[in-house]
DNA sequence: ATTTTATTTTAGGCAAAACTAAAATAATAT
DNA sequence: ATATTATTTTAGTTTTGCCTAAAATAAAAT
């Protein structure tokens, strides 16, 4: 009763999961093909496959869900690419925006033994390079209360905690600005224009956000 | 000009590179199929393919032999098995038993940055943890003086460094045994009826191995 | 309520990497 | 020198995971 699944396998499991966290509703085939930039009909064929083996519940033409199962595998990969990455900059000394690929590829290793030890190397961290949190050996996730940077009132001081979009491009122009987990901030303003926002850093600098990029930046209460 | 090779293209190259070793002349393609438990017509497929990638030099019915470049591939394989190998008894306490299957999937990750890393991180080892030597960046294997502990000469005196076989039984009986890498031995006797050897430990304890463990454990001059 | 549009599925193919059975070639033995 | 045996290759299938084109279904627009 091994059900070993293929890394093309678990790679469906990840997405339907990831579009889960996004979505209320019942995911498309569309959803999850546009999100693995595959065509439509790939995924029909594997969501009948994954159905089969009880990983998804599954009504044609009306979407899919994870079951009990998929959302347990979906979990333990997760858990996987997070502590990868986590290894990733803290021993190898990785910048946050160069870890994603190679933990795409870290994640689908096989043994769970390995994965629980690399935990305990890693001094059991709850999140990941980008803020994101790791999933505990049961699939248990430690949730934070975190609000997305522009929700911050006039004067309320936060820090940074994590970001939104784990992109190169929008790490990297973090990186520019001098801004990283961690990083103390207090709102000053929102510009009722374009909601753009004002910052204050404790070096007292002052810098101004567009709405987008401070959407993407999660900050929890100083 | 990424020649990008697939898990199953690399893994001949590995089984190629390993019958090199051991063999003077041409692979068979039969060496081959018996090395990877496969059938000989798989193999017979792949190798065209090998060849028309320039991995490998093919005569029809008269075996290959790697080209440079395949050479180099294999080479950087056994690199990133080994040093991974490394790390998985170093760093996650895994024992020299446990860690082949793992390395056989962390071998295939792609990026030569991570491997660099490692390596850096591990402290540049130069031995695997079963005494196989570790391929630097370029490929290139420090080589070392070692003979089989059944070649030692009467009373003479040395240090295991390496084992031939690495199959999990065999290392668990050497642990059983409590002989390992860095164990000082010394020759005693060669029992002339079957070649058993009898060795004496530094904490003057006498053992008796058969011909053919002797013949898997190798030795350097104390 | 029916038509138009968008989405999803089915049908049919392709490439990779394995297989078995049969044919081709090489090696060996008479 | 030819026949037998062993090895290797070719031919034809299978499975996985993708594709395109066409058909089926659902959603929307009139």
């Amino acid at each position: 009763m091994d059900h070993s699944l293929s890394i093309a396998e678990e790679n469906y499991l990840k997405a339907i999961q990831k579009l889960s966290d996004a979505q209320i509703h019942k995911i498309s085939t569309n959803d999850i093909a546009n999100m693995m930039n595959i065509a439509a009909p790939s995924v029909s064929d594997m969501l009948k496959k994954l159905a089969q083996k009880k990983m998804i519940s599954y009504e044609k033409y009306y979407g899919v869900k994870l079951t009990k199962q998929g959302e347990q595998i979906a979990f333990s990969l997760i858990r996987k690419h997070r502590l990868w990455e986590v290894f990733l900059t803290q021993k190898l000394n990785f910048a946050w925006d160069e870890v994603h690929d190679i933990a795409e590829q870290l994640e689908h290793i096989k043994s769970d033994d390995l994965i629980n030890r690399l935990e305990k190397f890693l001094g059991s961290p709850k999140y990941d390079p980008h803020g994101d949190p790791i999933p505990d050996a049961k699939g248990q996730i430690q949730v934070r209360k975190q609000i997305q940077l522009n929700e911050l009132k006039k004067n309320e001081k936060a820090v940074i905690v994590g970001v939104k979009d784990t992109g190169a491009v929008f790490l990297q122009f973090l990186d520019s600005i001098q801004l990283s987990l961690g990083t103390k901030v207090q709102m000053k303003n929102v510009i009722e224009f374009d909601q753009s926002i004002i910052i204050k850093l404790s070096d007292n600098r002052e810098l101004m956000l567009s709405h987008l990029v401070s959407q993407n930046i999660f900050v929890s209460p100083a």
